[in-house]
DNA sequence: TCAAAGAACGTAACGTTATAACGTTGCTAA
DNA sequence: TTAGCAACGTTATAACGTTACGTTCTTTGA
């Protein structure tokens, strides 16, 4: 059942920065958990819409209330971090380590390991990929017979936004 | 006041793994405050200690419970806290975001942004350097006008031993 | 067509991690 | 001697996350 949504495309640019309307990219994890055969629930659905229209990382329990504002829909905990797990399986969904937030992954359709800078002033979140910075990782687990899973690289720092605006 | 304790002298092998006694470390860690005008109390010597003996990163109320079988000493999470904060901020230690938990560092007198690799079977972590990682980081700063302050670096997989052991 | 099974979600209670707010101690220094 | 400061103590609570179990809804296969 793929519904002719918009066309979403997987973006081809290893540059991007994610500048794509929160509504595409709904779209193409529908497209993708259509592809998969996972079940992109209304509430996964929702959750990853809030997270995109946030811009900035999210707690659970922002979350929740959010889900509370939106749709008088009280939803608990487990509810929401099932959903996050859920959405983080998929790709489609990070957890900042640093900050015990999610952010939305602007690239759910590549295979990634991606950095984020996050701001502490602003609190605004910059996902970035580098596949250099993977490698050189593989090479230091191999030094030490290390089998790597999964990697957390988060920057914290000044954004550019708010380097200009001198408010930090 | 420096105590004349068995010469703690910083490592210069960049290749080190970290391999030296915790008492060496705590006199490291010890000799390094003073020169600072920093004071690492009894409470913040302790930790470091604990820390050190534990062989893997250990929770804020772990070392509570430590500190209560040690010293049959109580003390509440902001005490731990706050001592955590002193030892992180004097390079000494080091969280890991990924865990909630903390370990002691290797290297101290080094500016250092570090990298941990946790083992997810048997809990323990390792820390490395990489220069060359630290510059892509910062030249994927830059492009996107990003002044990084701090660095999380974390990979979680399976350390050489528990590979070798088949325990995963 | 009707069990059986499984996935998703709801709900209450609880566990874990971290901080706020304020008080006490003990040292230093004018 | 008291003013100031850094460290630590104490109580309470905020913030984040999980356990355990129940309900709903769909799928599937005799």
């Amino acid at each position: 059942m793929t519904l002719r949504l918009p066309q979403p495309r997987p973006c081809k640019d290893p540059h991007c920065r994610g500048q794509h309307a929160p509504a595409e990219r709904v779209a193409l994890a529908v497209s993708l958990c259509d592809a998969r055969g996972t079940q992109l629930t209304k509430l996964r659905r929702q959750i990853l819409e809030l997270l995109w229209e946030s811009g900035r990382p999210a707690g659970a329990y922002e979350l929740i209330e959010a889900l509370k504002l939106r749709d008088s829909r009280p939803v608990g905990p487990p509810t929401v971090y099932r959903a996050l797990e859920f959405l983080i399986s998929q790709g489609l969904v990070a957890k900042i380590e640093s900050r015990n937030a999610y952010v939305p992954c602007t690239h759910p359709e590549r295979q990634h390991d991606c950095l984020f800078f996050i701001c502490s002033n602003c609190g605004a979140s910059f996902e970035m990929e580098d596949a250099r910075i993977e490698r050189l990782i593989s090479e230091n687990a191999t030094c030490i017979g290390f089998r790597p899973t999964r990697r957390v690289i988060e920057i914290e720092g000044t954004c550019a936004r708010c380097i200009a605006a001198g408010s930090a």
